[in-house]
DNA sequence: TAGATTGTTAATCGATTAACAATC
DNA sequence: TAGATTGTTAATCGATTAACAATC
């Protein structure tokens, strides 16, 4: 599909610039340069007319990028303009805040199942979706076309879920467990380990205090 | 504090690395060359004897790196050998989430306070702490000797927030509300945009998607 | 047309990898 | 000592910034 691979750098700017230029349409800006982002995101303009175009020329030279068409052609690159069918697989605090946060629904991420080795938890309803266990993974997946597996689980299950996810053909996890998985590399995962960016800050906290 | 400053992208790695070697350690493994945490970890071991080196020696000609001594100097360097006393703004289910996560405690990152502007929930318990109002909070950050915030609110309120924080004292915010925040430099912020996340892994889904 | 601003090439900077001398 | 492996310098690679010709 890609003619040349887009770094990952470039990628990991795209959702700033969207959530740049969504507040701007929201303002009812239409227009904006370079310079006049590069002035509000503190990025250089020159980065910002690069990673525009390693995905062709979205602006017009004298005028700048509009900022409706702009918005909406990020978001096509992200993939924002398709829907996407998640599970998630862990019940507990951290997996039911991300089922409670309406935002991902409504930029057509879909929390379509939720999983959890625990019968306790299992037929408790979360914003209407019902725990499922383990068992009925499979089935699901397969039945209702799922494309990306959110992992909330303990970092003990996570590598033995994530390959069975992905014998299940599912094509994407979101990984919140504190683990590095196995799966092919044709799966794409992108990790949160929230530990390391805490120890992060935890980091510059001590090497900036004087 | 510091002589060179050390690059973000070596920074990043840390955790990694000390995630690593507490498996080691906890597998009674005594010692590992670069070479041969090069093979687990699929990092060139060039780089990690780089990264090492940043911070002096580690380890010795002939016979590589003890584990041990490695991982608690890992430790050190993050700074997970003191304290930090943290409160929490916003008691949603994020901020719940993250109350109850043990794993930062383990770390030496203690939850002192929580607070949140919906009255409704001040008092409520989570995990033996009480929600309070946003009122008590200046004093509960000059008195408990609070040096790290971390912000769970939506993003309306956030930058104002973080500017009253700054203001009573705070040194570094793990912000998980989805606005840069604009605070001064000395001020540390890591930002954890879910979403932001969460569009990465799409885009990656759509291109390599054939 | 003149002015503005992009798209794109070239220059610079920084990070990663390779190589090897130092040394345990 | 001989072998192994670090610490460190040098080479390469990739990402960022600067510059400017193209063009609206």
């Amino acid at each position: 599909m890609e003619e040349k691979e887009i770094s990952q750098a470039v990628i990991s700017r795209l959702p700033r610039y969207f959530r740049y230029l969504g507040d701007l349409k929201d303002e009812g800006i239409e227009r904006i340069s370079s310079q006049e982002l590069s002035d509000i995101m503190k990025v250089t303009a020159s980065q910002i007319r690069q990673d525009f175009n390693n995905f062709g020329g979205f602006g017009q030279q004298g005028y700048g990028y509009n900022v409706v068409y702009l918005y909406e052609e990020i978001g096509k690159i992200l993939g924002l303009d398709k829907e996407h069918n998640l599970i998630i697989i862990g019940a507990g605090h951290l997996g039911q805040a991300l089922v409670n946060y309406m935002n991902f629904e409504r930029r057509g991420f879909i929390f379509r199942g939720i999983f959890d080795s625990n019968p306790a938890i299992c037929g408790m309803k979360i914003r209407e979706i019902e725990v499922q266990p383990m068992e009925k993974m499979e089935t699901f997946v397969k039945e209702n076309n799922i494309d990306i597996a959110v992992l909330t689980i303990p970092k003990s299950g996570a590598v033995a879920v994530a390959e069975q996810l992905v014998s299940y053909g599912i094509k994407a996890i979101w990984n919140f467990a504190h683990v590095d998985l196995n799966v092919p590399k044709e799966i794409q995962v992108e990790n949160v380990h929230l530990s390391d960016s805490l120890m992060k800050l935890s980091y510059n906290l001590a090497s900036h205090d004087n």
